[in-house]
DNA sequence: AGGCACATGTAAAAGGTTACATGATTGG
DNA sequence: CCAATCATGTAACCTTTTACATGTGCCT
């Protein structure tokens, strides 16, 4: 039922196409809600019949047409009321981490692929997070920025999931670090 | 389908039951995969009918009897192959982060109150974390326990858990932190 | 010629959450 | 005496994932 929620936030940032929200949802709401593409074009339908957002179909010549939607006055209300309620708290699937608990019973060397895959993701990301905070700040420091700025909340979230790459990146050096090392005692 | 990865992995620490899985899923597997009891007892089933686990009931007098689950051979060897496999992205469902998203078109004192209370969870989880790194430790340090220890698996989780709630409650001050001054902003 | 980006959709299957149900024991 | 802990289970519902389907335009 947050899917809805999330749909919202993003569009909080302006009309938008289902396709585009798919493509890695606004790329700030991604750290912390994840869907693929199907999810969102049947949530999106949902929300226009409940009347959270309004559709605009766009006709395009050498693309196909879209459908551009923004939240209605309905939709700002009930993210709104989202926001005054008491959050569930956070979920976490993390497979990544399920192999590392069983590493030692386990494939030793793909789980250090994994790690690695999963560093150089992490790498990735922080890099575009790095981007956008830069296009935020626009030149000002932190502390300007955020007396100025009219919103502040997709800072905030950024700065959460800066910190949530930094930390995977560390984490994944100090894992490798020790895998190695127990690898080479084992040879 | 992951779930039953979870619970293999658990049940390395040793023979458990629905109940004590339920509960924190042992405290180690919690951080990164998050499952109601229902859904264990419901899971653990199937995993016996499958034959990756055993079951084995104890009688006990002032309680009600409980059925204990170990790993069989089947189930090591299916985790095993689990840990060679390509791990799915890590997914994450954070309620509280959309809130905070969409913050400057929603309640302030709310989401301000749900950040305070995602805090003080975070400082009892680290509570929790720090005495368990302390006991796998018993005296060493980290170098030496890694030279040492039979499993590191558990040892690198419980490491990334620590820094995600180290990070949690940074975090928490910095967004009560600039929430408040904005709310004095416009008092 | 082949592959990627754009752009949406249907349907089935799997996975996860919530509500309801039971009942003894222990601790405050 | 009341609440929490121990210990499990069924059923209904909601959410999420996966597979399949379609078709143009652009770039190499």
């Amino acid at each position: 039922m947050t899917l809805r929620n999330a749909v919202m936030a993003a569009l909080l940032e302006g009309e938008s196409s289902g396709y585009d929200l798919a493509k890695g949802f606004n790329a700030t709401v991604a750290n912390f809600w994840t869907a693929p593409p199907q999810q969102l074009y049947k949530e999106l339908d949902r929300m226009e019949a409940d009347g959270l957002i309004a559709a605009r179909l766009v006709r395009q010549e050498r693309r196909p047409n879209k459908r551009m939607f923004s939240l209605t006055d309905a939709g700002r209300q009930a993210l709104r009321d989202f926001t005054a309620q008491q959050p569930r708290p956070s979920a976490i699937r993390d497979e990544l981490l399920v192999q590392v608990q069983s590493v030692d019973a386990g494939d030793v060397d793909a789980v250090r692929a994994a790690i690695a895959a999963h560093r150089q993701a992490a790498e990735e990301k922080l890099v575009r997070y790095e981007r956008l905070r830069d296009r935020l700040l626009d030149g000002r420091d932190e502390h300007d920025y955020l007396r100025q700025a009219p919103r502040v909340g997709p800072y905030l979230t950024l700065a959460r999931g800066l910190a949530f790459e930094q930390e995977n990146i560390r984490w994944a050096d100090l894992a490798l670090a020790v895998l190695q090392q127990r690898s080479a005692l084992v040879t």
